[in-house]
DNA sequence: GCCAACGTTGGC
DNA sequence: GCCAACGTTGGC
């Protein structure tokens, strides 16, 4: 299974909304990065993601999992090719993981997060999640 | 093919 | 509100 952090302002698309959304997810469209894309194309079903709030709340808040692999995005230009994929919450963590955490966490100095901050869909590797995870508190 | 101008993202 | 990083656009 691979891991992957996928980013959304609060303001255009919560994490609340994303549970709200309950098992039939959503997609996560609207990608026109060309890495971020080829992430969304890597991504198989089952796999999992952190959901960050980028601008305000500025931490990672819950895991999601990948329901449906990457398809065309239905929001871009008709004969573009970019991809989206569909995902659903799984789980909140028990203290969402903020920037400030993660740049204090000198295991997790190589973070794409920290490195790319602007990519919107970055892979995780499993030594990453598990840090997470224990900082979040599961 | 280079590079300046400009727009967007996202942290501070 | 500012600014750094980065992608895109367009003139040459």
């Amino acid at each position: 299974m691979a891991y992957w952090l996928i980013k959304s302002e609060p303001s255009t698309w919560s994490w609340d909304q994303q549970v709200s959304a309950g098992e039939e997810g959503t997609f996560w469209d609207g990608v026109r990065n060309h890495l971020a894309k080829r992430h969304l194309a890597a991504m198989r079903l089952k796999d999992r993601a952190f959901f960050y709030h980028s601008n305000e709340g500025k931490a990672i808040i819950g895991v999601v999992e990948v329901i449906r692999e990457a398809f065309l995005d239905p929001t871009a230009e008709p004969g573009s090719l970019w991809l989206c994929v569909q995902v659903k919450a799984l789980s909140p963590l028990r203290r969402p993981v903020t920037l400030a955490t993660v740049k204090a966490e000198p295991r997790l100095a190589t973070m794409a997060l920290l490195k790319y901050s602007r990519l919107s869909v970055q892979s995780v590797t499993q030594d990453e999640w598990q840090i997470i995870e224990e900082l979040g508190g599961s």
